[in-house]
DNA sequence: GGGTGAAGCGGACTGAGGTCCGGTTGGTAC
DNA sequence: GTACCAACCGGACCTCAGTCCGCTTCACCC
């Protein structure tokens, strides 16, 4: 992971200039900092003193480019999540597009399932900001939200996405495993109320 | 609120005798200094060290009873829930028992969505523990999943409780509403969601 | 090149959660 | 009443997230 490249936003054109030299290629040393040292020792292992000494930087500039802990792991969790995206967006069926919508949203259930729980110490530690509105996160209730359209699903279409992705979040998915549920047992449940909610019936 | 009766876990027949007495003493003062202090200051501006001082007793003490932050929030969380409990349990209809399962659903969502966000502070101060694990919340999955049934719904019921409720919680609530998303809206999404889980299609 | 000011930087400092261990106390057995 | 021990207590101590402010650097303009 080290190694990967840095996705930067890429500035756009009419934008207020965005940031300065120095300030860009410090966050690109903390992101890849951050990055590594979660690779190392997990999430809860690493602390922003440790970010900002491997990044070569003052702790005050940490905070300043990511605002807080929370902030450095959701910075971290977009890059991780980066790859997955684009297979949605653009990779094989059913996964990707081509395949028909209900197939691709069994696809999408079960392979955001798998990515919530190999992403889980790294969502618990972004906490609140970690599971919403982080950009590459909030990608998941959109894309919800256009396949059921095309399943013709009728109403306040929005909130049904977002009710449908809410019990795939970590928190939930970790309090179901002390109780002994499996994950598949979590998919299939998961299935269900997705068929319920296109109206299968 | 700081002179509500606190309500001590009756000691079970048969359990391993609990608690010594200064023990027991000390975790009622500590609950309800915990309860003043929240209602004085909010949740967010109660630390350890307040409620220790308040309570008469070290700070060691407060994290021996309720092992963290957390634990003292979800503490008072299920004193303040109890009473809201007990209309579920034993109130008047539509919430409580009498009416038809459908309209005690109904009234049901209604009421816990108020009652998160009566309780918002306390919950994100309680954090992942405030939501679910806590006895007075998996309450909530449970009178859900007897309602359910006594609608008709079959198949993994008890995860179409949960799947339910998730929506419910406070972290996604907020995040709604910094989208602008009211109240009232989230109440209709909501009650479409349940439709079409029962399958009034 | 030199001047200017705004943005950025760093690291000492603060405040709060959580731990630890020597001293104390409540309950029980005799 | 006394002896004993396990559970409990307290508060000093540690770690770490987050703040603050004087100093530095970049970018732009003349």
């Amino acid at each position: 992971m080290s190694d990967s490249p840095v996705l930067l936003p890429l500035p756009l054109a009419g934008e207020p200039a965005s940031e300065r030299s120095d300030a860009a290629r410090n966050r690109a040393a903390l992101l890849c900092a951050a990055q590594q040292l979660v690779a190392e020792k997990g999430a809860d292992g690493v602390t922003m003193d440790d970010v900002a000494a491997r990044a070569g930087v003052g702790k005050g500039t940490v905070f300043r480019r990511f605002g807080s802990r929370a902030g450095v792991m959701v910075a971290v969790l977009d890059q991780s999540e980066a790859h997955w995206q684009a297979q949605v967006i653009s990779g094989a069926p059913p996964l990707g597009p081509g395949a028909p919508p209900w197939e691709r949203l069994e696809a999408f259930g079960r392979s955001r399932l798998e990515t919530t729980i190999a992403h889980g110490d790294l969502l618990r530690a972004a906490g609140a900001a970690g599971s919403r509105s982080s950009p590459a996160l909030s990608f998941v209730v959109q894309h919800v939200h256009h396949l059921l359209v095309e399943l013709g699903v009728t109403g306040d279409v929005r909130l049904l996405a977002t009710a449908l992705m809410a019990p795939l979040e970590i928190g939930l998915l970790d309090e179901l495993r002390t109780k002994g549920i499996d994950t598949e047992r979590v998919l299939h449940g998961w299935l269900d109320l997705a068929r319920r909610i296109v109206g299968g019936c």
